[in-house]
DNA sequence: ATCTGGCTAGGAC
DNA sequence: CTAACGGTCCTAGCCAGAT
């Protein structure tokens, strides 16, 4: 039996999220920033309508006249990630099976409901109104044609952000998937378009019609499967719970240039840190660390230097204090002075769950309350309350560049006071 | 003959 | 004032070496 798979998408998320708590920004151009405010991540559909494209580097940009009216933020993830997982839990009483997908995106099993196109409506209605974020909804048969779906039901004002693919006919599907071009596929990226364009495959319909074997042959797996789901065959399937991840890796461009030691470790105890309370949040070890440094890959005429380490744990762990140990040892085993370093960032990887742990007879069991304790402590009293010696707030001379960042309206009363 | 780890490419958002 | 181009995560496919 066909499936009705459901994807919701919040339109220009980040945007959006500003806008919530900035309704005079409606109409308007809008973009928010990388970190370091470096290229627009986001854009109003009237800042995409100037001509503002994704990933631009901004400070290349913003002085044309043509964008003088484009009101710019720096990211403020607290803020959308709060609004996001308000978007969650409102989407989870629409069907029993959710995935989330990503920070704005949602799949929902709307299979065996008779009121799929009144669902859709309720969707986006009852996004707008209990959160004041746009959303739009496409369903299909599977994941692919979902997202499809979804990229009709934004691009179309007819459709008034819902569109139902599994109602058309043969004909109105055929017909309607030769407009669309084939980048806009889940999955075809880049260099896929231009290798499929010079192949003479240049809309979805012809993709989907294309021979399977000479195309699997040809790019993979992947693209048997794509090809597959384009024909309503189901291959990637719903996940409701997100497995653990593989690696954490925490990593951030400096305001400036640095180039001393302590400053790096500085920046290498932060990315610990948070390596550490993502860890023992997922309830995982990991048992290797890297760390690896780099200097400004733009600036041809300066030397680069590049270099990355991987040290393997001798017991598996997800001690901050630990991870720590290892990564300030590979920080100074690839550190070099006399470079301008812009960059530096650490990895964790080897990761299993937290149960596999067996101490041997040299562990100190008082050594993993440890963690406990400084996690109860950041929780009760902030953040950073207890912390490495060398993640000290006061001396990040590496922080990243925050020009234009709106107040955390939802996870900050200090901030929220001070908004008018 | 098969599994494994290391590495690169490509992609999503 | 000036300099300035993000951060995280995943799978496939290939190769070499180990089992």
């Amino acid at each position: 039996m066909e499936k009705n798979l459901a994807l919701v998408d919040c339109n220009n998320f980040f945007v959006s999220c500003e806008r919530v708590f900035r309704p005079d920004l409606e109409g308007k151009p809008v973009i928010v920033l990388s970190s370091n405010d470096g290229c627009a991540i986001a854009r109003s559909n009237e800042a995409k309508a100037l001509g503002i494209r994704m990933g631009e580097p901004w400070f290349k940009v913003k002085d044309l006249p043509k964008y003088r009216d484009v009101v710019v933020f720096s990211s403020n993830f607290p803020l959308y990630s709060d609004l996001s997982n308000r978007v969650k839990y409102l989407l989870a009483d629409f069907s029993p099976v959710q995935e989330v997908y990503s920070v704005d995106e949602s799949f929902l099993d709307l299979t065996g409901f008779d009121d799929v196109k009144e669902r859709m409506v309720a969707i986006r209605e009852t996004v707008a109104k209990r959160i004041g974020i746009p959303v739009c909804v496409g369903v299909g048969p599977t994941k692919t044609l979902a997202k499809l779906a979804n990229y009709v039901a934004k691009k179309h004002p007819r459709s008034k952000g819902v569109f139902h693919y599994n109602v058309l006919t043969e004909q109105q599907k055929s017909g309607l998937l030769k407009q669309i071009p084939i980048d806009e596929v889940w999955g075809v990226g880049r260099r896929l378009n231009r290798s499929l364009i010079s192949r003479g495959i240049e809309t979805v319909y012809q993709l989907r019609e294309a021979d399977i074997r000479t195309m699997r042959s040809r790019y993979g797996v992947v693209m048997e499967r794509l090809i597959s789901e384009l024909r309503g065959i189901s291959c990637i399937d719903m996940v409701d719970v997100s497995p653990p991840k593989k690696q954490i890796l925490s990593s951030r461009s400096f305001g400036g240039v640095i180039t001393e030691i302590d400053d790096l470790e500085n920046a290498i105890a932060f990315h610990a840190t948070k390596i550490g309370k993502q860890l023992r949040r997922q309830h995982s070890i990991a048992g290797m660390v890297h760390v690896f440094l780099m200097t400004d890959r733009f600036r041809k005429d300066k030397p680069q230097y590049h270099p990355h380490v991987s040290l393997p744990l001798i017991d598996a762990t997800n001690s901050t204090i630990e991870i720590n140990r290892y990564a300030m040892m590979g920080l100074h085993r690839i550190f070099r002075p006399g470079y301008e370093y812009r960059k530096a960032g650490a990895c964790v990887s080897e990761l299993s769950p937290e149960s596999v742990f067996s101490p041997d007879m040299f562990t100190d069991p008082k050594r993993r309350k440890i963690m406990q304790v400084m996690d109860e402590i950041n929780d009760r009293f902030g953040n950073g309350t207890l912390r490495l010696s060398q993640d000290d707030m006061m001396h990040r001379r590496w922080r990243p560049k925050v020009d234009r960042v709106s107040p955390r309206y939802t996870t900050s009363w200090d901030e929220l006071a001070e908004c008018q």
